[in-house]
Parts: C-alpha cells; sequence; structure tokens
DNA sequence: TTGCAACTACGAACCACTTCGTATATATTT
DNA sequence: AAATATATACGAAGTGGTTCGTAGTTGCAA
C-alpha cells in the first residue's frame, strides 16, 4: 500500500474521523480545520486520484459520490512513522519519542498510558 | 528557520555527525549510507542551495569549500516533528509515541532511557 | 419547461524539489 | 608546459503534488 502524500492525508483523516462522506462533505471540514480556503474542486481532484491508487472507495450510485477510506489508519501510520524516522531520526526510534516527549507539554494521564504500554512490553506474558 | 526538504536533511545528518565537510566527502559519505548512487553536482548544487538558504555555512577560503551545518539538529528536529506529528496524527503526540512503541522491537535499554525521562517529567523538582 | 444550483470530469498551469550535463577555472602530475 | 584531475557555477529538464478554471451533466425549483 502507497504511502499518501499530504494533502492525501488530511482527507483520510476526515473519513478516518467521520466514516464515509461525499467531496462536498470533506471539502466543508477541511475548510473548517484550516485558515486556507480550499476549493472545492480542488478536493474533487484529489478524492478523483486517491480513488484512483485505491486509498479510498468510491461509491457512485447516487449522484454525489460517497467516499470511504481503503488505507488503514494505524497502518498507514506506521508507515509514515517509519519514514519519517528515518529521514529525520536515521531510524533511531528511541530518538524521536525522546524528543516528542522532551517538548514537556505531555499531561500525567499522557505519562501514565506511555508507562503502561512501557510495563506491558517489559513483561509480555502478564498481558499475553 | 526554515525546514529542510528530505533531501537537505540527509546532508544535515552527515555534517552533524561528522562535522565540516567538503562536498566530495558528503557525497561520498551519501553514497555510502544508500544504495542508490548520488552524482556529485547533484550534492554539490543541493549544498549550494542550502547555502543560500542559510541551512549550512560556507568556507570558500581554500578552493575545496568547507560546510558547516547551521540548522541546529534539535531544533530542526522538533520543527519536523511538529510538522509530522500535526499532518500524521493530528497533532496528538502521545499517540505518536504510542505507535513508535509499539512496533515491539525497542530493546530493554530503550525503554529504560524512556522510562527515566517520564521519571523526571513527573517529578521535575528532583532534577531541577 | 425553463432556469438555477450542484455535481463530476479533466486539462493545464504552477511550484518545489531533485538531478544532471556542460562550461569554466584551478590545481596537480608527468 | 601540457595533460589530467578536481573544483565550482549554473541552466535546464524531469517529477510529483497541488490548485483551479471550465465544460458538460443532472436534479430541483419557480
Amino acid at each position: 500500500m502507497m504511502s499518501p502524500t499530504e494533502g492525501e492525508l488530511s482527507i483520510l483523516r476526515v473519513l478516518w474521523t467521520g466514516g464515509p462522506a461525499t467531496v462536498r462533505a470533506v471539502n466543508e471540514r477541511l475548510n473548517a480545520d484550516s485558515d486556507r480556503e480550499i476549493g472545492y474542486t480542488t478536493t474533487l481532484k484529489l478524492m478523483q486520484l486517491m480513488s484512483d491508487k485505491g486509498l479510498v472507495n468510491r461509491d457512485t450510485s447516487a449522484r454525489s459520490h460517497v467516499y470511504t477510506a481503503v488505507a488503514g489508519r494505524e497502518r498507514t501510520q506506521q508507515g509514515l512513522l517509519r519514514r519519517f524516522v528515518d529521514a529525520t531520526f536515521g531510524g533511531d526510534r528511541t530518538q524521536l519519542v525522546l524528543r516528542a516527549l522532551g517538548e514537556g507539554d505531555a499531561t500525567p494521564e499522557d505519562l501514565a498510558k506511555i508507562k503502561q504500554l512501557i510495563a506491558q512490553l517489559e513483561n509480555p506474558e502478564d498481558h499475553a
């Protein structure tokens, strides 16, 4: 599965969180979230290309086509993460984590979640 | 400070780890690390552009110019990380961390380092 | 039924990045 | 001194992504 570009990713995020949607719905959501005004046909074109690439599925039975994300959220994020950590941290994932936590605005809840995962990784049998 | 592109980043990584270097040295290091053969003039051009952008400093006193990274490693990585986490995880840094750790190949040493940082974040006064 | 609104299709321009060829200058070797 | 190797400079093309205008179609409302 090919990695989405930034523009494609912003559309996938809409479909991941809100479920299947029309071009208009996606475009409005996109414009609601960002300051930049994005033209309707721009979103349309992008979603058509995504359909060609197989990133989304397109239901053409109604006049307004309904698009559904095909690319899985976790798989896609994993793929992008790998590329990013290779390019920016030379593949060292721990460096990435340290840098991400180092910004200092993680909440106690965030830290708790992370600690819990670490505990699981250290003692797999406790949670198998 | 502007964010470097992927190509620029690969050059910065060489300068960060090895210190100031000539175009030839950087190009050889680049080719040693990757399978793709990168032309000498390609590296040259890229480094010239980086000099124009202020990402690197250029010492032209010798015939072979010597380049030094200007963009700081940590700052640059922070900037790229921010963009990435915004685009891919909607700005949720904790999601990024969980995903990064979830791949499952972190060593006990990695986990220890991360735990230590978390401890510091939870009890700042112990390390102030 | 006539006109207006909303939809899809698609070409084309634009932009940033990358890559390399070629020209030219400078050092080094024979 | 001539030939060779190595540098920089720079134009130009290729690529991928984004953006939008315009044309054509379909539904809906007056």
